[in-house]
DNA sequence: TTCAATATTTAGATAAGACTAAAAATTTAT
DNA sequence: ATAAATTTTTAGTCTTATCTAAATATTGAA
């Protein structure tokens, strides 16, 4: 059973693996837990150890099938409890985070299933990230940033990829949830940020939201 | 803020002062917590630099204002949970104390609020026991041992003394919940057993369950 | 290819919370 | 009231997870 330190390293190293397929860095792991190299380095060695991760020195490290899915198994409850901080308990989608980082270490193997049947089994959390079922198989979709959108096409929001408060408030502010509809204008090449129609009404987006959310082409 | 030992031990000493006024023993508070009396000795001296104890050396300790009020924060997160996974996720009085003791950590004022006001504001757990208010006020109850009830005394079933799965799986076998009603009949001298009427059947009751089961008059 | 810059690991220290063993204080019993 | 029993505290050790500083390995630039 991984310890609540542990399981965080899991998740830090399972989110930098999903984009590149090679080896994690101990340093990109210490600098995305906020601590210093030589912890992670321990830690790592700690999660060798277990069984967890593939491990040479100064190679860098890779989730084994057991690191994976202990990995992916927190992150199904993290997406879980944030489905039912916002469907149940009114929380926003700014809100959510802080509070289920700490809900995703309960263990209780009938609780995440009994929490999942009473949120009617949903697939994606409130950022419109997918939830793993499980036996830690993550739902595909074919879901990309708004920034490769090409011009004059209609897409859909779907998700976010930075979902720090200060990112979802501007959302907000600015009408944006998952499900609203976005056509494309225009791009404007020297400041890379997109000319676009949002419920109607036509607005600039930069290249710092166009490269955060997620749209998929309607 | 208190960290979760420190939490545990406060819930540990809140608990033993209830029924004597008197200081806690650090005895008291080790075997309530299933460690050595060094550990607890440890334990006071950390408690009571935060001014959560009052605290002299081999004289024992009392909880101070905001002592109590941390525990009774805790203890109401503790019995908020379990009506949630009671009434919601479909979990038995005898399965809720272990995933309780985890959930009673979390730390959100949101969190706490929302999930009273979701639960409808209950004022009892699933075993009869008073959920403090948020001003750490503790609902008082006019309940008393089963043991106590005087013969031909009709009452009904409000509450249990032993909340561990053995006693309410005991419970369950032999169809007494709360609002049961029951009747003492007679009293046996010899072993302390009641003989009662519960669901119209005349039924013998031992020492041990009289004194673990908490009834009003009706 | 060789040396400087960077990344990683090792060594040794710290804090929290637990433990054992021993010392000190208190309580109980004669 | 004093000795024995019990309770409590102290001293020193262990583990987990962190840190700093120093050592070592790798990478990349001239």
């Amino acid at each position: 059973m991984a310890t609540l330190s542990e399981e965080n390293y899991l998740k830090a190293i399972f989110h930098l693996s999903k984009y590149d397929k090679t080896a994690v860095s101990t340093n990109a792991i210490a600098q995305k837990m906020e601590t210093k190299a030589s912890s992670a380095t321990d830690m790592i060695k700690k999660l060798f150890e277990k069984g967890l991760i593939d491990y040479q020195k100064y190679k860098g490290v890779k989730l084994t099938e057991n690191g994976r899915f202990a990995a992916v198994s927190v992150i199904r409850k993290h997406r879980l409890w944030e489905v039912f901080l916002v469907d149940k308990l009114r929380f926003s989608w700014d809100e959510v985070h802080e509070v289920a980082e700490q809900l995703e270490h309960i263990k209780s193997k009938k609780l995440t299933r009994e929490l999942d049947a009473f949120l009617e089994f949903p697939t994606e959390d409130p950022h419109g990230d997918p939830i793993p079922d499980a036996n830690g198989n993550m739902p595909s979709s074919q879901k990309l940033l708004l920034a490769k959108v090409k011009q004059l096409q209609r897409c859909i929001c779907v998700g976010v990829k930075d979902s720090t408060p200060k990112f979802l408030q501007y959302l907000d502010k600015h009408k944006i949830a998952l499900g609203t509809e976005i056509t494309v204008l225009s791009r404007e090449s020297y400041d890379e940020s997109m000319a676009v129609k949002i419920n109607n009404i036509q607005r600039s987006i930069s290249k710092e939201v166009a490269h955060n959310l997620f749209v998929k082409i309607s």
